[in-house]
DNA sequence: TTGTACGCGTTATCAA
DNA sequence: TTGATAACGCGTACAA
């Protein structure tokens, strides 16, 4: 009873009444379109303050049709990569006027985009998506702007904010190469898989060109998953010392994490009893001893470039190159040994 | 002008005039409150299916006065904490039909929460707030319930999902202690201050018990940031040997972080040249070698039970305890050595 | 420069 | 059991 007044909202109209004019003049002044006197706008502002009155978002979006909202899609929230392309995707969008919706596509099987696809579509003006690993979503449904960060689809004639995922492996594996390296192996990535797939050629091209046989056994495919890293490790420590790897590239944050759980568990240390070289930088890889050898990303910068190219679009102004790559780096740290003794001779240090 | 046509929405109108029934109809039989005779129905349901029919979400908003959205706010998306409170929290409220806005406090001045609130009062049915450190949010201007995960505010009469932060930190100190050390630093917190003074307070509650006396110089207080654990550990470090700490206790995962960033650059390790012993469960702690001793808290549960307690309140079951506090537990590792010579004798592993 | 009135897509109330 | 219609809060032609 008394409650309900409470939170009775103070509208547009509370707003007119107070000022002593019609709604609109109310709606022309908060919007600042049309001209209107600067007495009656100085009478408006002061209801305004007042009365405490703040825009309802909604009505506005059911008249207007935008929502100033984008709606956000990763895997998980606990994989740091997710968390930094969030972070700069969240800051771009808030100093734009635009608010996140966020939502997990962990557990998720793939009838549920229907619905994501229904549940969102009159709630966001575009979509803004960190794709799986595996990558099978069918972003066709979607009928609104579309970003992909990290993702690999030159076919789909998507936008994508991307990085040269095939250079990233093969300088890993050029890295352990020229550190003398010729037994490596591939932990984890799966062939003709979208960006994984990648990967898994640039390592294939590095051996290739420095002539160095691929060894199936040497090669330890799986999807993006720590489980995948620490199985694989285990995998290659238990090959005959002939045939082991003396040296693993990682083709993500997760599975150079199980590789290093495979060798801690063991007493062992990545750039001790086996070399390693992995894509994406983390906190285990910068602050463990040795650091491990990676490709860094620009994460951040990524999630802020999907955002910027999303309202880019939505402002109807939307970039000729559907594809943006970005710069990713080699950053040598001591989990790559030297291997002075067979193969090739020249140190890149 | 024909592009117009295509983008344009089918509403319950059109659904009602393919039925050939009254949209207030097709309304019952979509919200299946009112008797509606089977016959109906199908034409209805058939109606919906043939047309692909959503439900404009904004406009029912409108009308109920319910979002069926809650607003998550994090100091920001790159710590793995706030990460898997995220997690938690998503996954929770997507499985009850509700919708996640989210914003980050990241770079927040004190001033800017006015705007948030403004912004998303009629965005969202509830608030769920991770605190950032330090903690000065004024929650008191959302009207709207709201819930805390991880803060200590005891006389504010919030609901809060805690964890004893107190006797985090003095089992952490205790087991030190039970581990021979006497000279123990803490790295972080400051004291009175939330959450983060429970932790100073727990130290010191160890020491006292112990009959420890506490050197002022081993206390390197401050926010819960990695470069409070990096200076922290240096200033440490640079003790003359006799006043120089044979172990500490970091306060949360970042300023641990920090410690291990110090102690890398310099060659050590947490468990060789000083023991260390932290809050907080997280990569590092986990698989570098050796592993950090730490109070390992259930992240991604109190999320999920932030957002249950939320929607509880919206539901208008709200919980009779404000407070909810979860169980925590030290997990034991190699960063703490046993320090046999002087001090106490009895050995805890 | 300002005001009137319609429409956005729903739910809910009241009649029929 | 169904249908007509008034809200919800706002933007915006159009009229004044």
């Amino acid at each position: 009873m008394e409650r309900e007044k409470q939170y009775k909202d103070v509208t547009i109209k509370d707003v007119a009444r107070r000022a002593g004019v019609a709604i609109s003049t109310v709606s022309r002044v908060l919007n600042g379109l049309d001209k209107v006197s600067e007495k009656t706008e100085k009478k408006v502002r002061k209801a305004v303050e007042e009365l405490g009155y703040v825009q309802n978002a909604l009505a506005v979006s059911m008249v207007t049709g935008q929502t100033k909202t984008i709606l956000m899609v990763v895997p998980d929230f606990t994989n740091d990569f997710n968390g930094s392309v969030i972070q700069g995707a969240e800051e771009y969008l808030k100093a734009h006027g635009y608010t996140m919706l966020i939502f997990s596509t962990k557990d998720f099987k793939e009838m549920d985009f229907e619905n994501l696809y229904r549940r969102f579509s009159k709630l966001a003006d575009g979509i803004l998506v960190v794709p799986g690993n595996p990558d099978r979503m069918d972003y066709a449904r979607w009928e609104k702007p579309l970003v992909l960060v990290d993702s690999y689809r030159p076919q789909g004639d998507y936008y994508t904010i991307e990085i040269d995922n095939e250079r990233g492996t093969f300088l890993l594996t050029e890295e352990l190469i020229k550190n003398g390296h010729r037994k490596i192996g591939l932990i984890g990535g799966i062939q003709d898989e979208s960006a994984s797939g990648r990967r898994v050629a640039g390592y294939l091209a590095a051996m290739k060109q420095y002539h160095i046989p691929v060894d199936q056994r040497l090669m330890a495919p799986g999807y993006h998953f720590e489980d995948t890293g620490s199985r694989g490790m285990a995998a290659f420590l238990s090959l005959p010392e002939s045939s082991r790897p003396t040296a693993a590239v990682a083709v993500n944050n997760l599975t150079c994490i199980g590789c290093m759980k495979a060798l801690a568990e063991r007493g062992m240390r990545a750039g001790r009893e086996i070399s390693l070289a992995a894509f994406d930088d983390h906190l285990l890889a910068r602050y463990s001893v040795p650091g491990v050898t990676v490709i860094e990303r620009p994460t951040i910068e990524m999630g802020k470039e999907g955002a910027r190219v999303l309202l880019q679009i939505l402002e109807g102004e939307a970039p000729k190159e559907k594809r943006l790559i970005m710069e990713s780096r080699l950053i040598r740290r001591d989990s790559v040994k030297y291997l002075p003794i067979s193969g090739t001779r020249d140190r890149n240090r």
